[in-house]
DNA sequence: ACACTCAAAATTGTATACAAATTCGCATAC
DNA sequence: GTATGCGAATTTGTATACAATTTTGAGTGT
C-alpha cells in the first residue's frame, strides 16, 4: 500500500486523484471506476470510495448511483458561473490581503512573481517549465487568499481555482497572453504591498474578468463547441 | 434498515444527520461516533462514514484521525468570515434573481412571504410555529439563489445558510427583530419583482449586514464569549 | 494523596465479502 | 439483416471482520 506523506490512505488517494484530474492526466469525460483506482494505487476500494465522495463534493467528478463516476466535463455555462463567482471571491480575498499582509507575506508574493519571471525568461523552455509557470501563477491567487486570513473564503476560492487549473492544464490555452498575465499579477502584488485595498481588489477583479473574456474568446474561435468540449464518453 | 425516500442509505444518513445538526438536536460541540449513529439509524458503519465525510466537507462536523467527530462549534471568527462571504454571494444571487425571475418565480416568492406573515400573525404561537417562520425565511434566500440560475453560487450559498440556520435554530436569537426581518425580505422580493437589479442586490447586502450586526451585537451582550460558545466538550 | 505504568476498552482506518443494480453482448426469432 | 430477450459480466452499495491507534482507568509504588 502506498504511504505517501499523509496520515490516512483516504487523504493520499484523494490528493493523488485530484492531482491526476487537475493536471489533465485523467481528462474530462473519462470514466473512473473504484476498482481501477484501487488497483492503480494498490489499496482497497474503501479509501477510494471516500476519496470519490470528496471529489464529487468538490465538483471534480460526477457520479450517478450504480453507474460509476465520470470526470466533470467543461461547458460554457460552468465557466460563466465559476468566473462570475471567482471575480467576487478573488477580489475580496485580495482586498483582505492588502489590508493584512505582513512583510514576510509581501516577500513571499514577490518571490513567486520572481519565479514566474525566471521561468518566463528561459529560452525554448520545455512544456514542463511552461506548466510550472502556470502552476505558480495560480498558486499566487491561493497564497493571496491565504494571506487575506478568511479561511472559509480561502477554501472556496481554492475549489474554484482547482477547476481553472484543470482547464489550463488540460487545454494549455492563451499561450500568447502570458506576458499580460504576469503584468497583471505584478500589478496586484504591487497594490497589496502598497496596502491599497481598493486598488488591489479592483485589479484582481479586472484580472479575473480579463481571464474570463480571454477564455470565452478562445472558445468562440472554435467552430463547434460540442466537438471541442466533448473529450470522451 | 431505514429507507426514507432517497436512493442510497448514504444520502438518507447524510440528510438525517444534517437535519439533526442544523436543527440543534445534536448541539455544537457534541461528540458523534460512527457506531452510535449506525445504531441510531439502524444501518452499518459504511454509509455513516460516507455521510460524515460529506458533513466534514460542508463544515458541519470536524474530525481528527482516529479521534472521532465533533459537531462544529460557533465562534466569532467563523461568523465574521461567513457573513462577509454571504454578503457577496447573497447580493449577487439576488441580482441574478432580479434579472431572471419569471412570473411563476415571483409568485413563489410572494407565497413564501405570505406564509411568513401568516405564521407571524398567529397569537401566542408555539415554538414549532416560530421555527417554521425561521425556516421559511431562510429558505427564501435559497429559493432566490435558485431562481438566479447560477447553480454553483446556489450551492455555495446553501452551505453558508446551513450554518446560519444551525445558529438560529440552536440559539433562537433576535426574537424581537422578526418584524424587521420580514420587512427587509419584503423589500428584497419587491425589488426582484420590479426587476431592479441594483436595488435588489443592495437590499440583500444590507439585509445580510444587518443580520451580522444583529448577531454580533447579541454576542457582545453576553459577558463571557467562551462560556457562551462552549456548549459541550 | 499523587504520579506513573500498563492493560483493556473504545474508536476509527482499512480490507474484504456479499447483495443489488446496471450494462453489455450474444443468441435467437422474425 | 434487424430487433428482441436473456444471461453473464461489470460496477456500485452495504455489511462485517480485522488492524491500528488513542483514550481510559485501575492498580501500584512512592
Amino acid at each position: 500500500m502506498i504511504k505517501e506523506r499523509k496520515n490516512t490512505l483516504r487523504d493520499s488517494v484523494f490528493e493523488s486523484l485530484k492531482a491526476l484530474i487537475i493536471t489533465g492526466q485523467i481528462p474530462p469525460g473519462a470514466r473512473v471506476t473504484e476498482n481501477d483506482m484501487a488497483a492503480r494505487l494498490n489499496v482497497s476500494r474503501t479509501p477510494v470510495r471516500e476519496a470519490f465522495n470528496r471529489l464529487e463534493r468538490d465538483g471534480l467528478v460526477v457520479g450517478r448511483p450504480r453507474q460509476g463516476y465520470v470526470v466533470t466535463e467543461f461547458n460554457l455555462t460552468m465557466f460563466r458561473e465559476a468566473f462570475d463567482i471567482r471575480e467576487m471571491l478573488d477580489g475580496r480575498a485580495t482586498e483582505l490581503a492588502a489590508a493584512n499582509a505582513t512583510a514576510a507575506d509581501k516577500a513571499r508574493l514577490r518571490d513567486m512573481l520572481a519565479e514566474c519571471e525566471r521561468l518566463a525568461a528561459i529560452p525554448d523552455r520545455s512544456t514542463r517549465e511552461q506548466f510550472e509557470e502556470l502552476q505558480v501563477g495560480i498558486d499566487l491567487h491561493r497564497v493571496i487568499a491565504e494571506i487575506g486570513g478568511n479561511e472559509m473564503l480561502h477554501g472556496m476560492l481554492c475549489g474554484i481555482l482547482d477547476k481553472c487549473q484543470q482547464y489550463v492544464w488540460t487545454e494549455l490555452l492563451w499561450l500568447d497572453e502570458w506576458q499580460l498575465t504576469r503584468e497583471e499579477h505584478t500589478g496586484i502584488v504591487d497594490a497589496i504591498c502598497a496596502g491599497d485595498v481598493a486598488l488591489a481588489g479592483e485589479r484582481a477583479r479586472a484580472h479575473v474578468r480579463g481571464s474570463r473574456e480571454n477564455i470565452l474568446r478562445l472558445l468562440q474561435a472554435k467552430s463547434d463547441y460540442q466537438g471541442f468540449f466533448a473529450k470522451a464518453s
